[in-house]
RNA sequence: GGCCACGUGGCGGAAUGGUUACGCAGAGGACUGCAAAUCCUUGUAUACCGGUUCGAUUCCGGUCGUGGCCUCCA
């Protein structure tokens, strides 16, 4: 059995042949910390959280080292800092700590290495010098820019070609460039902006060379796996290619995997348009494991529209299962084995839909309370980040949050039942009515009536 | 203008050169005072036009449509 992953370098599925298999290495580019993390933002959390899984049951937990970087210097951090009139460490610090509350709440791992671009300065210097000796960068106006023409290789990834780019540039291009393409490795910053001494003056790093000298560090110059959002393909990981190979005389990344974009309710996500929905505003309505399943219900490289009505499909299957599971006595045995359909359909390419359609295939087997059904439901589930709570405390989850008083639930239901009793089932159906109404569900279990929230 | 991806039933969403995806919703049945929940059964699809083929939803070409990238973006 072995990992298939669909590479965009090469545009095709390849069978995944790690450098080492002792040592797996992967390299995802996180957030860039100025703001509440979005649903776009969750996504590769959470299809990278998968592919570290994988490759942590395929080649032991041990041996497989992941690493997401934390954006920590950029425009729109000190654009976002000038507006909320806050310092920037303070902004940087607080948005980390959205980050990492959110990324828990998802059920994500938490990566080896989280390394921040500000403790990677010299680093990143280092490697701009190499580059400027070897000739492939050159100073213009205080930016040291990187000569894209001077790397043949330019354009590989994202299948384009340096003639095409221009033609087709929709910005004015920069006077002191000498190709549109040139990119920027570092710029000066005014006095009221973060800088760092360096050869050039005052200043501080491009976009690019941020994961260039981090990845290297961590990993090494050559490495396994890239991993990001479908966006940063161009220019950002092109970048990083020509950078590193430029200074290393190396191969950079052996695959890359991006995933898709999300959209919300059908159209383009634009924070701009206020068209966006960030995992703090779900938290209030969903539990972690809702937000994780709608996110795996489509397979990672298709787009993803986002909808509360796949929210509710989503929390309706959970709801299911924890209901069924908080009926049965069932201890599992932890020394069973991921289901193989289900760990097929994720080494390939990570197909989390089929994996999700193998588990309901295995719940439905458990109905005959097959021992080795539940074992394996419950195990695969789990490995995917699911079915990880305690069941009653999923089906109570939100209940104390109901504006309606429990105890007035309570009796109400008391009440009805003693119409029932004296067989008045008109009074018995109003009650109901009420409750419903007031948003309460009854169901009628034997001698039990329960609620739940709808 | 250039490059790229996608277009599957009412909805979500996989797969595949010839055979059931799966889930939700719908329909019928069981259960129930009636419901709900649960269980059983069940209908519906591959944008359009050509081509290759014994046979295409699947491969190729074209048309239309949607989205993305080319500028910061997950």
């Amino acid at each position: 059995m072995s990992l298939n992953l669909y590479d965009t370098f090469s545009n095709s599925k390849k069978k995944f042949e790690p450098i080492d298999p002792k040592n797996i290495r992967m390299y995802v580019c996180g957030p860039t910390v100025y703001d509440y993390p979005h649903v776009g933002n969750a996504r590769p959390v959470i299809v990278f959280d998968i592919l570290f899984r994988i490759l942590q049951n395929l080649y032991g937990r041990e041996h497989v080292t992941y690493v997401r970087n934390i954006t920590d210097v950029d425009d729109k951090i000190i654009n976002a800092s000038q507006e909320n009139n806050e310092d920037i460490n303070e902004l940087t610090s607080r948005t980390i700590n959205y980050f990492h509350a959110d990324a828990k709440y998802i059920g994500a791992i938490e990566p080896s290495f989280e390394p921040r671009a500000t403790d990677h300065i010299a680093e990143m210097i280092n490697i701009i010098e190499t580059l400027i000796e070897k000739n492939y960068a050159y100073i213009a106006e205080n930016n040291v820019l990187f000569s894209s023409n001077k790397f043949s290789k330019y354009g590989s990834l994202s299948g384009k070609n340096l003639e095409e780019m221009i033609a087709g540039s929709r910005v004015d291009v920069e006077s002191y460039k000498r190709e549109a393409s040139d990119f920027i490795l570092w710029k000066p910053s005014k006095d009221n902006e973060p800088g760092w001494d360096s050869p050039w003056g005052k200043g501080r790093p491009g976009w690019h060379i941020e994961c260039s000298a981090m990845s290297e560090k961590l990993l090494g110059k050559t490495f396994d796996i890239h991993g990001g959002g479908q966006d940063l393909i161009f220019p950002h990981h092109e970048n990083e290619i020509a950078q590193s190979e430029c200074a290393n005389g190396e191969k950079f990344a052996n695959y890359w995997v991006h995933n898709g974009f999300v959209t919300v309710e059908g159209s383009k996500m634009a924070k701009s348009d206020g068209n966006f929905v960030t995992v703090n505003e779900l938290k209030e309505k969903y539990q972690g494991e809702v937000i994780r399943l709608t996110m795996i219900l489509t397979h990672y490289r298709q787009p993803l529209n986002w909808t509360n009505d796949n929210l509710q499909e989503s929390k309706k299957t959970l709801d299911k299962w924890y209901q069924y599971f908080s009926e049965v006595d069932f201890k599992p045995d932890l020394s069973v084995m991921i289901d193989e359909n289900v760990m097929n359909a994720l080494n390939d390419d990570m197909n989390t839909p089929q994996a999700i359609a193998e588990l309901h295939k295995l719940f439905k087997n458990c109905k005959s309370n097959d021992q080795d059904s539940l074992n394996r439901f419950l195990i695969s589930s789990q490995f995917l980040g699911l079915m990880n709570d305690d069941p009653s405390q999923w089906l109570s989850w939100g209940k104390d949050d109901t504006s309606v008083d429990q105890s007035k639930i309570e009796s109400l239901i008391a009440q009805r039942n003693t119409a029932r009793a004296n067989k008045d089932f008109a009074e018995a159906d109003r009650i109901r009515d009420e409750l419903e109404n007031l948003g309460i569900a009854l169901e009628d279990k034997g001698a039990e009536t329960t609620w739940k929230t709808k």
